[in-house]
DNA sequence: CTTCAAACCTGTGGGC
DNA sequence: TGCCCACAGGTTTGAA
C-alpha cells in the first residue's frame, strides 16, 4: 500500500503529533497487529508504558519511534495500515488494532489496519547503527531520495541480478521505498519496460531510471502522496493529491501523457503493471 | 546463495 | 437482492 511518499507523510505527522510525549497506557485490540513482537502482548505494553518518544524516523517503508529507554517502536503499514493521531473521544475505527494513550491526555496514537499485513513491535535499537536503526531492518537499502543512496552500488547490484527490472525495483534490499505505483511511474518516465533484464541495462538507462524515480517520489511527496480512497491518509487523516498526476498507474485505456497511445494493463507478479505500449516496448529478451 | 509463487487478511466492485 | 470472482499501494515463507 503505502510507498515512500505516503509513509514519509505519516512520519512527518508523527513528528508533529507524538514526539516529545510520554506514553501512559497501551491497548492491543488484535494480537495479529503485534505478531512481530515475539515476546507477546504484555511485554509489548510494558516496554511502552511510561516511555517518552524521542523522534520519528523512516527507512524505506519502515517507520520507527526511538524511545527514552533505548528501545524503538517499529511500524510497517503493510497494505492497509494507518497511524492516526486523533482526539481521545473520537469513536473507535472499525479496524482499530492498537491504541496508545499519552500522559498529557492529548491526542492518541492509533494503529488502524484492515488487512493486518502490517503491524507494530518494540525492539532494541541497533547499538552500532548511530541513528538507532532497528536491527531487523538493516537489510533494507536506502531509498532514492536518501543522501546515503549510492547510485554506483545500485547499478552494480542491478547488473548482478538475473531478473526483470520491475522485480528488482520492488526488492527492498536493492532500493527501498518503491512499490507497485512508483515502480510503474518511474519506469514510464525512463521509457523502460518492466520485463527488461537487469543485466542488460546500460549506465545511462540506470541513470534515467534513477532520475525518474527520484522525480516522481519527490513530486508525490510534495503532493502529500497518492490516495485513491480514505485508506491512504496522513496521521491527521488528510488525503494526498498525487493520484491525479499519475502517468500510467490505474490509467488503463487512457492516453499516454507523452504520445497518446492507450495505456496497457497486464498481470504481473500477481498484481497489475501499467505501461505505454509505444514508449515502453517489450524487450526482445523479456524476463520476469 | 538467488529467484519466484503462494500465503497472509478484509473489503469492495463488477458481472450475472 | 445475492453470489462469485477479481482485485487492492507489501512482505514473508518455503520450495526449487
Amino acid at each position: 500500500m503505502p510507498e515512500l511518499p505516503e509513509v514519509e507523510v505519516v512520519r512527518q505527522g508523527l513528528e508533529r503529533g507524538v514526539v516529545g510525549r510520554t506514553v501512559a497506557t497501551v491497548t492491543v485490540g488484535h494480537p495479529r497487529a503485534i505478531r512481530r513482537h515475539l515476546a507477546g502482548e504484555s511485554d509489548f505494553i510494558a516496554l511502552l508504558a511510561g516511555r517518552r518518544i524521542e523522534a520519528a524516523r523512516r527507512r524505506g517503508k519502515y517507520l520507527w519511534l526511538p524511545l527514552d529507554s533505548g528501545d524503538v517502536l517499529q511500524a510497517h503499514l503493510g497494505m492497509s495500515g494507518q497511524l492516526l493521531v486523533v482526539p481521545p473521544d473520537k469513536p473507535a475505527e472499525t479496524h482499530l488494532r492498537v491504541r496508545l494513550v499519552f500522559l498529557d491526555g492529548g491526542h492518541e496514537l492509533r494503529y488502524v489496519d484492515q488487512r493486518t499485513f502490517g503491524g507494530l513491535a518494540v525492539v532494541a535499537s541497533e547499538v552500532t547503527g548511530g541513528a538507532g536503526q532497528p536491527a531487523g531492518i538493516r537489510h533494507i537499502a536506502p531509498d532514492p531520495l536518501d543522501p546515503a543512496f549510492d547510485p554506483v552500488a545500485f547499478r552494480g547490484a542491478l547488473r548482478r541480478r538475473r531478473t526483470g527490472i520491475k522485480r528488482a525495483l520492488l526488492d527492498q534490499k536493492l532500493v527501498s521505498g518503491v512499490g507497485n505505483i512508483y515502480a510503474d511511474e518511474g519506469l514510464w518516465r525512463a521509457s523502460l519496460h518492466y520485463a527488461r533484464p537487469t543485466e542488460t541495462l546500460r549506465g545511462p538507462e540506470v541513470a534515467r531510471l534513477l532520475a525518474g524515480l527520484r522525480a516522481v517520489l519527490a513530486e508525490a511527496l510534495t503532493a502529500g502522496g497518492t490516495s485513491f480512497d480514505a485508506t491512504y491518509v496522513s496521521a491527521e487523516g488528510v488525503s494526498g493529491l498525487f493520484a491525479r498526476e499519475l502517468a500510467v498507474y490505474g490509467r488503463a485505456g487512457q492516453p499516454c501523457r507523452r504520445c497518446g497511445t492507450p495505456i496497457r494493463r497486464e498481470k504481473f507478479m500477481n498484481r497489475s503493471s501499467y505501461t505505454c505500449p509505444r514508449c515502453q516496448p517489450r524487450p526482445r529478451r523479456a524476463r520476469w
